[in-house]
DNA sequence: ACTGTTTCGACAACCACGTTGACGATCGTA
DNA sequence: TACGATCGTCAACGTGGTTGTCGAAACAGT
């Protein structure tokens, strides 16, 4: 019951998942901001992939985010004020609104996109790819798989 | 330059990461409830941490946990508010003001070690010791050291 | 001893991101 | 047609951050 080995109390393992979430999130948008986009901030990118090619509307993207329909339209609103997202009346029901990348979203997307990649292989560079392969396999047995809806179309350009 | 595997986009690696620190603060928070401490919020623990036994100042937390002194002045507020934190004045330095546990403050710290200490374990059940040691160690190669400032002295109640 | 610089805590204004609750408009159906 | 569910939005609020300013206190140099 008591700590395992005092050289590595348990709250080190969030700070640790935290500070790799937060270096990979860093160097990503230190990135982006030199490719043309300094306003994208952690978590649009995510958005970007919630939304995906094919559209969503707020209420959907919020049930994929796990946030709130409010939430997520405050979020779209945030972002097609930066140009990245638009607003299309849905044709076939007035009630919604279909949420689109713009022309410059899809660019922050792709480029979102290939800068994960590079920071990947970044990682598995200097760690091994089976043993970044390994962290990714341990850490989805111990999370549960629909945290952020990672099986919803949409997800991954699906 | 491509994804080196199509199942393995670069974009879930943060994913897994996120979801993994988000599951052990989330797991924290309800056992933290149960256990009477039900206004406990994600980052008070770490806030605990940074304050230490030994107490410490607004501007000083502020530096250890990485943000502006005002913010770590309002957090300060709202959990003195909660009555988790007290200010007492510095006799040595009239400008100065000591930010310590509460009695109930170090209760919250405790529980939150013991919890955390659990969460590991489990970890550990499921994916064996030496996979979670390697996860953390993996991490620590490739984050920097002094992100969270977790070599100064008040972390791990040094 | 006085003066100028630094540091500390606080205040104000603001922003990002999340929550609940309510509500009008619209859709689907009994 | 009337009713219930759904969609987007508005309002109010909470939390966790930011920058800028400022008075009070401490400190260093002349």
């Amino acid at each position: 019951m008591a700590t395992a080995d005092p050289d590595r109390p348990g709250f080190v393992l969030p700070l640790l998942l935290l500070a790799g979430f937060r270096t990979l999130i860093d160097d990503l948008h230190r990135e982006l901001a030199r490719q043309g986009h300094p306003d994208l901030r952690p978590m649009h990118g995510f958005v970007f992939q919630a939304v995906g090619v094919g559209g969503t509307t707020a209420t959907d993207l919020g049930q994929r985010l796990g946030i709130s329909k409010q939430a997520a339209g405050k979020t779209v609103d945030r972002l097609v004020a930066l140009g990245y997202l638009e607003r299309v009346d849905d044709p076939s029901d007035a009630r919604r609104k279909l949420v689109r990348l713009t022309p410059r979203g899809h660019d922050g997307l792709r480029r979102s996109a290939v800068v994960f990649d590079q920071l990947r292989a970044g990682w598995a560079a200097r760690l091994g790819a089976d043993r970044v392969a390994a962290l990714e396999d341990d850490l989805r047995a111990v999370t549960p798989a629909d945290l952020f809806r990672l099986d919803v179309p949409g997800w991954f350009g699906g």
